[in-house]
RNA sequence: GGAGGGGUUCCCGAGUGGCCAAAGGGAUCAGACUGUAAAUCUGACGCGAAAGCUUCGGUGGUUCGAAUCCACCCCCCUCCA
């Protein structure tokens, strides 16, 4: 498999991937001339991974694309201290019970963007705490913790705004994280001659400490490859929707909402996300953008970038149901949903409420389908003309909901605002 | 252990006895305009139909009345030991 190597780092400049590169001139050459060990850490921070993740988990895909061998790490130990990298505060810890929970729903995760059977570059998942867990203390302290001087440690810009800044601290646990992170990059060398860190650029600091501590410990010159952090083009924070955090697990975030979080990327950001979230080429996502330019109204982008994330994260059938959910919800006429298409909407994993009898006041039933967060807000949302219900638009608030609306007397359709749906489902007549 | 500073509604941040459900900004939500964009404008943003009720780290207290005063406790920060 080694034959194929491509250029990992020319792809990746196209790209605006690459952020930086770290160990020195070698890099281009280093993974030019072989196949390499490439890895990326994931630190258990929740049940699941989030949108944030897939830009260095791509990454490490591209490289094994281009004819290397990646490592997914699980942040199994490091998950347990929490990475004060740019972050403003102090956390809480996790219990280890969680944050063991949390490895083992990662784990699959992460393992099904990689290819774990393909020969000399397959995939490795690995877990830091295997090499973390026995190893004592005043062992670690004299063979890694010496190789690290704290008044380099301190000058780092992750750490900085804790250290400077008035009404804010860092207690050891969370400044020793370098240390454990340097620590899995020589482990990770020693192991299995993995020579190259992919990770976000906040994870500079880190990764040169890994560097560092790799030379020091085994005499071997490794590389480090940072990510650009993604941004919207409106500041506001990516990765977040009105409903919060857009996870990769289907539980959490359900196909089709994931499928419309990118449905609805600003045009802004859209080719942007195109080269990042997806493995069109450049070729393709350039001319994608150019007949955009030339045609006016809606932009063909953002409904490519759903389709290939949503392929990538939920495979082909994710991606249909969602696509099939959009399709019939905003295309217009709800009124012509075919019971069979409704029960399809349900199955495809539109949020859906039981209830069990009716009339319901139509107040009730935007608390209970949670399209509203209270009465009020209910009533709010009714005068303000943001409610529908099967379509139709409802404006008095003392509405009542009846068995005669349902949709082949089963179904109702509420919606919220322009782009929130709930179904409601009826007991059979 | 000592000295000092701080903990306000999702976030930042005013408020230091009644006019405070608590300024201002951000975020968020809805509407108009649109393309399920962006920008802009309008409105909402503790709960309640309302009367009213529950909030300002916690618990008690002072007072006709407390986010504001007092006591104790918890947590955070800075400096000293």
């Amino acid at each position: 498999m080694t034959e194929s190597l491509t250029d990992i780092i020319a792809d990746l400049e196209d790209r605006d991937l690459l952020v930086q590169l770290a160990g020195g001139e070698g890099a281009r050459e280093h993974l030019l001339s072989g196949s390499r060990t490439v890895y990326c850490g994931f630190d258990p921070t929740a049940e699941s991974l989030h949108v944030g993740s897939m830009v260095p988990l791509l990454v490490l895909k591209r490289f094994q694309m281009a004819g290397h061998q990646p490592i997914a790490l699980v942040g199994g130990a490091t998950g347990l201290i929490g990475d004060p990298s740019f972050k403003s505060s102090e956390r809480s810890l996790n219990s280890t019970d969680l944050v063991e929970s949390w490895v083992e729903q990662l784990k699959p995760q992460l393992g099904r963007f990689l290819d774990f059977n393909c020969g000399s570059n397959s995939a490795i998942l690995a877990n830091n705490l295997d090499w973390t867990r026995d190893y004592d203390v005043l062992g670690f302290l004299r063979d890694v913790g010496k190789h690290f001087s704290v008044n380099a440690m301190i000058q780092k810009d992750s750490v900085k705004q804790r250290i400077d800044r008035e009404g804010e601290g860092i207690s050891f646990t969370e400044f020793s994280y370098m240390l454990l992170q340097s620590y899995d990059f020589s482990e990770l060398n020693k192991r299995y001659s993995c020579s190259v860190q992919v990770g976000g650029s906040d994870q500079w600091g880190n990764i040169t400490g890994g560097i560092d501590l790799t030379r020091r410990m085994h005499q071997q010159q490794v590389f480090g490859v940072t990510t650009p952090l993604v941004t919207k083009s409106d500041g506001s924070k990516f990765g977040k929707t009105e409903s919060g955090t857009i996870w990769i697990s289907p539980t959490k975030t359900s196909p089709y909402a994931f499928y419309q979080f990118w449905l609805n990327v600003a045009d802004a950001d859209v080719y942007t996300f195109l080269r990042y979230f997806t493995f069109l080429s450049t070729v393709e996502i350039e001319e994608i953008e150019r007949s955009d330019r030339e045609a006016q109204g809606r932009p063909e982008a953002q409904g490519i970038l759903a389709r290939e994330a949503t392929r990538l994260v939920h495979g082909e059938e994710g991606y249909t149901a969602a696509a099939r959910i959009s399709q019939a919800l905003f295309s217009g006429d709800i009124g012509r949903l075919t019971e069979s298409d409704l029960a399809q909407l349900e199955l495809d994993g539109l949020p859906c409420t039981q209830f069990e009898a009716l009339p319901v006041g139509l107040v009730d039933a935007l608390v209970r389908t949670e399209l509203a967060k209270s009465n009020k807000m209910a009533r709010e949302f009714i005068s303000n003309k943001a409610v529908s219900v099967n379509g139709e638009v409802v404006s008095e608030a003392d509405v009542e909901l009846t068995g005669s609306q349902a949709l082949h007397g089963q179904y109702l359709i509420l919606k919220r605002g322009k782009k929130l749906f709930h179904l409601v489902k009826l007991p059979r007549p």
